[in-house]
DNA sequence: GAATGTATCAAGAAGATATCAAGATACGAC
DNA sequence: GTCGTATCTTGATATCTTCTTGATACATTC
């Protein structure tokens, strides 16, 4: 379920638009080995309804598909999206790459193509996705915690966490509303080994209250729920989590 | 600085940069039908130093200039600017390409090549461009950090630093308000085989702090982030890369 | 009011960070 | 080429933060 808190490990995520089966398997073999995480859509009605589910962070594109033609998905896509899009044709016609190059994709490469030359220019597209990356931010009355910068502040002053404080917050914080048991918390922060001792996850509570709370007897963000565990309130439960249903 | 909307006319500036006056003549010939306002560089250096005075919204690069290579010119740009880069180069060769794109260039082009794709390519970098503007000089409180120029004043007074220190100081600015961890700066300064000795960084950080803090034990810009990395703080509390426009 | 669960405080231990200084390396001037 | 300077690297040590643990006070339930 919760697939999301993998200790922040990250993978950049590429959808492939192929209609070709060994294509498909190529790229996949070499996208794999640069740790990419590969999703793939064998038609345009699929690629679209892919990159809407998948949100993936690139696409490569071939424009020839049984369906509809390649264009028309960049066109499609770009109605919602302003993720890379790396057209890969053989089409070499130049009034097929203005075409592409003005629906909306930022590269076209005509292949056959080198897999380095297909490499450096995902990193390139990349680069520039990275720019304009928005950074979720969790809010909840006065407490704002930036996942990104790693910063929590309280109405608007930022307050100083130890690593062990911040990530019990991140724990919570990305489970708002939800009731996390003790052993829960204690396997996910400590590790299996502390799951039979409470009393350190009681005193960084204690400490975090202490911290973010006004009045750290009458807690406001963390809710003691007795013989369970503890709660991080939700203000906005539909808003907060950036990720869809997970 | 002079903004792109003097007078409600609208130029978009194109810097050229080639060493042959013929292929200079016919671009700009051909940028000029587009409204385009074009700048020449006949060198590496002119190059560089016209990119900081005219600050150009895209850079058109021949890769083959007398006096540097054109790769260097990419670099040296990208320490302190964003602005997209189109490579044009008879060298196409896959490595040549590979070299261009990791060096910070948006595109490459080989010649001879179709004008109607070039436009197509000038104007795809170009809607990336309108999300991005980055910072040329840096400031909080007394410290200044001139990327172009590659000065660091502190209260007006210039701070001379190592090489080393000039780079950790620039990766944080253009971070700044991001925490990098030491992975993340062994990684860019030193290279990957560094990562796994952080004493070298913390003895740079040690020696920066010496020379652009106050009191180094109580440092205001280079922030400790415990068990994490280390954060320039920022002027802005919010967001620093979304469009400052001036 | 007793039993159970929860919260707080404080001090030593463990770990991470900062600093100093000496040897090694690279670079420019002569 | 040799010297002198600046820079980088490496090691040792000091300083500080954070973690853990135990004792004790508080709260809730029955």
């Amino acid at each position: 379920m919760d697939s999301t808190t993998d200790k922040g490990k990250v993978c950049v995520r590429i959808l492939l638009v192929d209609d070709e089966a060994a294509i498909l398997r190529f790229l996949k073999t070499v996208l794999d080995s640069e740790e990419f995480c590969v999703y793939k859509a064998e038609n345009g009605r699929l690629a679209i309804a892919a990159a809407a589910a998948v949100r993936p962070d690139l696409i490569l594109l071939d424009l020839g598909l049984p369906d509809m033609d390649g264009i028309e998905v960049i066109k499609r896509i770009r109605e919602w999206s302003n993720v890379p899009i790396i057209v890969l044709s053989v089409r070499e016609r130049e009034e097929d790459k203005v075409t592409a190059l003005d629906a909306g994709a930022d590269d076209y490469l005509t292949k056959p193509f080198g897999v380095g030359e297909l490499l450096a220019r995902i990193r390139a597209a990349l680069r520039h996705a990275l720019q304009q990356a928005p950074a979720p931010v969790y809010k909840i009355d006065d407490l704002e915690v930036d996942l990104i910068r790693r910063r929590v502040t309280l109405a608007g002053v930022e307050i100083q966490l130890t690593p062990t404080e911040y990530d019990l917050l991140r724990l919570l914080v990305t489970n708002a509303g939800k009731v996390l048991t003790h052993r829960q918390i204690l396997r996910q922060i400590w590790g299996a080994g502390y799951i039979e001792q409470p009393h350190v996850l009681r005193v960084n509570i204690s400490n975090l209250r202490h911290k973010i709370e006004k009045d750290s007897s009458r807690p406001r963000y963390i809710v003691t729920e007795m013989g369970v565990g503890y709660r991080l309130k939700a203000d906005f439960p539909e808003n907060v989590g950036t990720k869809a249903n997970g």
